[in-house]
DNA sequence: TCTGGGGTCCTAGGACCC
DNA sequence: TCTGGGGTCCTAGGACCC
């Protein structure tokens, strides 16, 4: 796509066993584990002198223990991790502004974005080697593998090829037959399914997906699927290097010891994992109208409700409230294994501009959570529609920590302002409707209901 | 010895509106 | 009275990734 190999995938090796070697000299150049500790876990990542016993990530901690007894089992130390992410990160960033974290030890780095222009294949593995010794220093001694090409797709797999600590930089104009050798699964978004589909469809390499019809493609795995495979067959992958993606959901969930059939127990878990969620959301500096509960069967089979407010919303009450709900609907049958509480359909919370600093004066953020009577009595909640002596009629955007958010708009108005307030704001009152829809959607009133 | 926790994207059906 | 599509939103589930 791009006339020169200016796209870098970098993977940190065995990142998670990586840093425990790193801090604990007695494990290096032994078998580490690193992963869920209890009866339930799973391995997130293992050494390489661990995966030599066929220890892989994704198996039970069980399995891994039965191959490999003699390794070191670690839970994560995930603050420690994303400390050492942090730095690699930032020097990824010095060498280009166009960085994209895929997750705490990956990411894609756009060379472009530099101002680096015809780059040779020579000149892009010195730049490799640089970067993987500056991560190497400045993460206490550890590894990273490294993929150019002309595309995010190149690049990815590349950096799969030489691992540990390799580079390997694919020339502009060799891509197709680059791919064209190796299995289906090397490309990203191709799972266990989805090769076993186009196994039926005879299709097993690249070559194999590069010969079929796009149509016959689409009809085994769907049409978005099947249209961005057709092109990345053949390296046609345009996607560019985004640096600030937008969080989409946040989630919370755990699964237990043992499975767990008490509705009150999972109830209180449930307000639990609410306020964790309200804390991240708060932290982000975002709010969300959607909230979903997710159950876990003891036969492993997944279920999800969920239901939308009106507006959005950080506060752990609403989630908490609606999460309840939620969970009273589901089935519990036998016992589930695993319960979380979700938030989606985001929105800004509150900008850095809606403040200025006499806002921040009249409206102090509350710090201490309110006694909940005391916010329950004015009772604002996402959607519901509200007077402000001073800037007219909107409705509420979202509330919590004490501050109610509003947008001053109505249906017979065009949009105004989104200003925040205290919930004791005396200029702010709730419109009552006498029809019968009051505050619109069936989410809108469990703030006010007293529960 | 059964299968984590955090996400993203896609599909499909029904409701609802034009 | 019957028959339409298209678009959007919501819900539930599934595939996939690290």
């Amino acid at each position: 796509m791009r006339n020169d190999p200016s796209v870098l995938h970098v993977d940190l090796d065995a990142f998670f066993a990586a840093v425990e070697q790193r801090d604990k000299p007695s494990l290096r150049g032994k078998p580490v584990v690193v992963g869920g500790i209890g009866v339930r876990g799973v391995v997130s990542t293992a050494s390489y002198e661990a995966r030599r016993y066929g220890v892989r990530s994704a198996m039970s901690t069980a399995e891994a223990r039965s191959r490999c007894p003699h390794a070191a089992y670690l839970g994560p130390r995930f603050e420690v991790y994303r400390e050492t992410s942090r730095a690699v990160m930032a020097e990824m960033r010095a060498l280009s502004p166009l960085v994209e974290p895929l997750s705490v030890d990956e990411a894609f780095v756009d060379l472009s974005a530099s101002g680096l222009t015809g780059l040779t294949v020579d000149d892009v593995r010195a730049i490799a080697d640089d970067l993987k010794a500056a991560i190497r220093k400045v993460s206490g001694g550890l590894t990273a593998s490294v993929g150019a090409g002309t595309s995010k797709l190149i690049a990815k797999i590349a950096s799969e090829l030489d691992k540990p600590d390799g580079v390997v930089v694919v020339p502009a104009g060799t891509e197709a037959e680059f791919l064209a050798p190796m299995q289906v699964t090397v490309i990203p978004g191709v799972g266990p399914a989805t090769a076993q589909r186009l196994s039926m469809a005879g299709v097993r390499t690249v070559a194999d997906l590069q010969q079929l019809d796009e149509d016959e493609l689409i009809r085994q795995v769907g049409s978005a699927h099947g249209t961005s495979l057709h092109r990345l067959a053949v390296a046609a992958d345009d996607r560019p290097v985004v640096s600030d993606r937008e969080t989409k959901s946040v989630s919370v969930e755990d699964t237990f010891e043992t499975d767990l059939i008490d509705r009150a127990l999972l109830t209180a878990i449930g307000d639990r994992m609410a306020h964790r969620v309200a804390e991240r959301l708060q932290k982000a500096q975002l709010s969300g109208r959607t909230v979903t509960v997710k159950t876990r069967m003891h036969d492993f089979t997944t279920h999800t409700r969920s239901s939308t407010l009106a507006g959005p919303t950080d506060d752990a009450r609403v989630i908490a409230r609606v999460a309840r709900r939620l969970l009273e609907e589901s089935e519990i049958g036998g016992g589930i294994r695993l319960l979380g509480v979700g938030v989606s359909s985001l929105a800004d919370w509150i900008q850095d501009d809606l403040f200025t600093e006499d806002e921040h004066a009249a409206n102090p953020i509350e710090v201490v959570e309110l006694p909940s009577r005391r916010r329950d009595q004015r009772g604002f909640h996402p959607g519901q529609d509200v007077e402000h002596s001073g800037h007219g009629r909107g409705w509420v955007w979202g509330s919590g920590r004490g501050r109610v958010t509003v947008r001053f708009e109505t249906a017979d108005t065009p949009p105004g302002p989104v200003r925040t307030f205290s919930v004791d704001d005396p200029a702010l009152t709730k419109v009552q409707h006498t029809g019968a829809d009051a505050d619109g959607g069936p989410e809108t009133d469990h703030n006010g209901s007293g529960d």
